[in-house]
RNA sequence: GGGAGCAUAGCUCAGCUGGGAGAGCACUUGCCUUACAAGCAAGGGGUCACAGGUUCGAGCCCUGUUGUUCCCACCA
């Protein structure tokens, strides 16, 4: 048999095992139409990105349910790829333009910038991909995508022709989120609010014509040169004199109206709020009821333009500091007042967005948004945990139009062509190149589409859509979404509306959520904390099953989770636990024939150890059905490490090393059978180990990747062995704690008489346990025994005596047996109380109350042992 | 302002549809025992945030309170 080294090397298997893996094919489902499908879609990590524990936390949970489905028969999909990631990627290729070369997109131009970000994308893409592997991921890299891929980009038109032609997609002059450091709209979920200390300053407006002015208090003073406007409400009774009335725009001179409407809250500030309908969304709707100027008076990068005379030219802050200091001067400023309020910031870049009209393209979402709720609603789609399905309906409800266009140049240019001479605009499914109307030259849209709009697309559009192709039919609808719920709005719920809107079907069947890795304090990993954990770093020492292994334990749905070096190191014990559990059987391995044996061979423990393996095998399965992977993973940790290693491994050593052939077969057989199941179990959270261990142990497949799943054989259940092995155990565990108690040297051995009317648990058979796990010189299992001078141990199964006579504090052992006894009278009266109760006995469960009974039974059984002993010892 | 999560051993967290609390790490004690000292054996440590309620029975269900984290929202 193959001899195995003292620990587990990852570094000596992980490499070799993917790439056999790889050129076996065993990534790509099964080509068996008969099998039923399993399908995942990555979610694209950004191409030119690095893996972060995020990622790997994801990756790995869809690699585990990935490999469950394919050992469990299903033609199991993995489809992996990247996302071009518009605004990242281009901010990250400018920023290496501008210091190494000093050149702006600017200067390139489109084209040759484009190409720049090309050759960026072609050098840095396949990085993320070879993470991916080192990972372990079973991804079918034959069906690797890309957002910007040909079939990807034909189906970001389609789509976009199928809304416009729908009127849901419209190009309007609308108040978007602007940001001026990236220079491009941003769509609502684009932009993160972050709570700011500010000022409220409070500013005189003129009545014109009277000595009369009202005062109006505001957070931006710099956008008052765009007022158009004041409003109050129409109940307030301060101010109805006003309505209708005309302002003088200070420092402006502009003439505005007071306007009345119900949008101001009279209880708020002073009442009289200024309208900048052109930078502020409220303001903007207040504009469209009252039919107000919009006046725009910031450029592109946020700097006065124009329009704002005097003040043209500045940044909006040194506007507003100019600006505040004129109306001083001027003695319009009233008061200034500290104001904390929630700041929109830009999600790439942190820059304070800036609230501005402007034309762009929108979704029209009011159509799309019942059936997107409805697929959720009637169970079509399915949230784990089920608490996500409210957030995401609340957020569905409230959804505003999405702003696609984006003032990028990296990404899919909308396909919209403007005719100069005839002002035809034409949305196409094919480039074109004159006016179908007038038939003149046209020019494309400059602009591009939200990364959100391809990713939206994602579940379909890598199978082949808009094409009726084979793969589309036989893996969409997809399975599992595992995603973190950190992106529900960017991508989840695009992806929901997008494909029922444009298949007709709900993309997956369930969504699978998980929370974030924190760093040990709890905290986000971030760059700017420099807190973050590099996976590779962690692979690199520690292996990708510590890895694998140290995020799933624990996983909880939709849970953050700590990431800490005790975790990494325990998952990696676990890996050389197993390990070295397979070293030890390999070493003991003396037949090849490895079947299971007649029952009839079967001792108690073996039987003892195929219950339980059943039992496991049950449960995780139905686990992992249910995604609870964290448990799934403790059970088979703790199969692992109590029942087979400590336990039944310890018990058959004496076997194993025994003259009876046959006998020590046996226990090989089972000791065989029951690892190679625990293996192919734990083969989805560690796949690399577990290969390794599988082909090193006698095994009926290639690869444990294909091999079947364990099922639970009920014809290998012993209900009594289990519970005699358990009396023996319990009682092994008496003795040693006994001893340790008395501090006994563990190579000092004694005689062990056991009294025990349960022959069928304490036989010859077991009897050889405790010479082995309990110190024993000799078991005796007897009818009675004199205790005086013996140490007596009771469990409910049996008493136990150990003549220890030199040992024994007669004064000491009575004291411990009063002690104990008064325990067991404690439970004894708990559950006599509990059994007296007629609520108890009729309203709960048989079972329940049956195991009630056998409890006290078996205090009562310990409790008479335990008097006995007393009696003895006097 | 709306919504959600969390509160269990010193620390980090499990605990599935209610049947008398678990793991890892840390701690104490003793062990190189034919796999593993990255190990073995034994042990200490918990009013399951608080207050009510439902139930024969509550860590789990209901109501409220406190603390904490997060998401969403147009109070200038």
């Amino acid at each position: 048999m193959k001899e195995l080294q003292k620990n587990y090397d990852p570094k000596q298997s992980e490499k070799r095992l993917y790439e056999e893996w790889r050129a076996k094919g065993y990534f790509k489902p099964s080509d068996n139409r008969e099998k039923e499908t399993f399908t995942i879609v990555i979610p694209p990590p950004n191409v030119t990105g690095q893996l972060h524990m995020g990622h790997a936390l994801d990756e790995t949970l869809q690699d585990i349910l990935i490999r469950y489905k394919r050992m469990k028969g299903y033609a199991a999909l993995w489809i992996p790829g990247t996302d071009h990631a518009g605004i990242a990627t281009q901010i990250k290729v400018e920023e290496y333009l501008r210091k190494n070369e000093h050149l702006t997109r600017y200067d390139l131009g489109r084209e040759k910038f484009l190409d720049r970000v090309w050759e960026w994308k072609n050098k840095y893409g396949s990085r993320i991909i070879e993470q991916l592997e080192t990972l372990g991921s079973s991804c079918d890299w034959d069906r690797l995508r890309f957002t910007m891929d040909e079939g990807l980009s034909k189906a970001v038109r389609e789509v976009f022709n199928n809304l416009y032609e729908k009127g849901l997609i419209y190009r309007g002059y609308r108040i978007i989120n602007w940001c001026p450091k990236c220079t491009t709209a941003l769509s609502d979920a684009e932009v993160e609010y972050a709570e700011e200390e500010g000022h409220f300053w409070h500013i005189r407006y003129p009545v014109k014509g009277s000595d009369e002015y009202v005062t109006v208090a505001t957070t931006r003073p710099e956008t008052m040169l765009g007022d158009t406007a004041v409003a109050v409400n129409p109940e307030d009774e301060r101010y109805t004199h006003l309505v209708g009335k005309t302002l003088i725009l200070p420092l402006v001179g502009r003439e505005i109206p007071v306007i009345a409407d119900e949008y101001v809250d009279k209880e708020f500030g002073t009442g009289c709020v200024k309208i900048t309908p052109a930078h502020d969304p409220n303001d903007f709707l207040v504009g469209q009821r009252h039919d107000l100027e919009v006046i725009r008076i910031m450029a592109d990068d946020a700097t006065i333009n124009d329009k704002g005379g005097k003040y043209a030219g500045m940044d909006r802050y040194e506007a507003r500091k100019a600006i505040v200091a004129d109306l001083e001067a001027g003695g319009y400023l009233v008061k200034i007042e500290a104001h904390t309020h929630n700041v929109g910031k830009c999600y790439r870049c942190g820059t304070t967005v800036e609230p501005l009209t402007s034309d762009q393209w929108f979704v029209k979402m009011g159509p799309m948004i019942q059936p997107a709720i409805d697929a959720v609603k009637d169970g079509r789609i399915k949230f784990v945990p089920e608490r996500f399905t409210k957030i995401y309906i609340n957020w569905m409800e409230n959804l505003h139009d999405w702003c696609i266009s984006r003032q990028l140049w990296w990404g899919h240019r909308i396909p919209a062509f403007y005719c100069d001479r005839c002002g035809e605009m034409t949305v196409s499914r094919e480039d074109i190149t004159v006016c179908p109307k007038c038939g003149a030259p046209v020019r494309q849209d400059e602009d591009v589409l939200d990364t959100w709009f391809s990713s939206a697309l994602w579940p379909f559009s890598t199978l082949g859509w808009p094409a009726d192709t084979e793969d589309l039919k036989r893996f969409f609808p997809t399975d599992v979404l595992v995603t973190g719920y950190d992106i529900i709005s960017f991508w989840v719920s695009r992806m929901i509306f997008s494909s029922l809107e444009q298949t007709g079907e709900a993309p997956f069947s369930t969504v699978f959520i998980h929370g974030l890795v924190r760093d040990a304090q709890g905290r986000k990993m971030s760059k700017s904390l420099g807190n973050g954990i590099d996976p590779m770093v962690i692979i690199d020492k520690y292996g990708a099953d510590a890895l694998r292994f140290a995020l799933a334990t624990g996983n909880s749905p939709g849970n953050d989770m700590r990431f800490s070096d005790e975790k990494i190191e325990s998952a990696r014990n676990f890996t050389n636990k197993i390990w070295n559990a397979a070293r030890f059987v390999l070493m003991n391995l003396s037949t090849e024939d490895t079947a299971l044996p007649d029952v009839s061979a079967l001792h108690v423990e073996d039987k003892w150890l195929l219950s339980k393996y059943n039992t496991l095998v049950s449960e995780v399965s139905g686990n992992l059905d249910r995604f609870e992977i964290g448990v799934a993973l403790s059970k088979l940790y703790d199969f692992v490490w109590d029942i087979f290693c400590d336990w039944y491994i310890e018990l058959i050593k004496p076997r194993l090393l025994s003259d009876n052939k046959a006998d020590s077969e046996a226990a090989q057989k089972v000791i065989v059978h029951v690892l190679t199941g625990i293996l192919k179990m734990l083969h989805p959270f560690m796949p690399f180990v577990t290969e390794e261990l599988y082909q090193a142990l006698p095994h009926d497949c290639d690869s444990i990747m294909i091999s079947n799943w364990p099922e639970a054989d009920p014809s290998l259940s012993f209900a009594g062995d289990e519970e005699h092995m358990s009396a023996v155990i319990e009682a092994i565990r008496a003795i040693r704690n006994r001893r340790a108690e008395m501090n006994v040297a563990p190579s000092k051995k004694a005689a062990v008489h056991i009294v025990t009317e349960n022959k069928a648990a304490f036989n010859d058979q077991t009897a050889v346990f405790f010479t082995k796990l309990a110190s024993a010189s000799s078991v005796t299992v007897c009818d009675s025994f004199d205790a005086e001078g013996a140490v007596s141990i009771i469990t409910p199964a049996c008493r136990i005596y150990i003549p220890m006579g030199e040992l024994v504090d007669t004064k000491a052992e009575l004291e411990r047996l009063g002690k104990e006894a008064e325990k067991v009278k404690g439970e004894i009266a708990r559950l006599e109380a509990k059994l007296g109760n007629e609520g108890f006995t009729s309203k709960a469960p048989a079972a329940v109350v049956e195991a009630e009974r056998r409890k006290l039974a078996s205090y009562k059984e310990k409790l008479t042992g335990i008097e006995d002993a007393v009696k003895k010892l006097k």
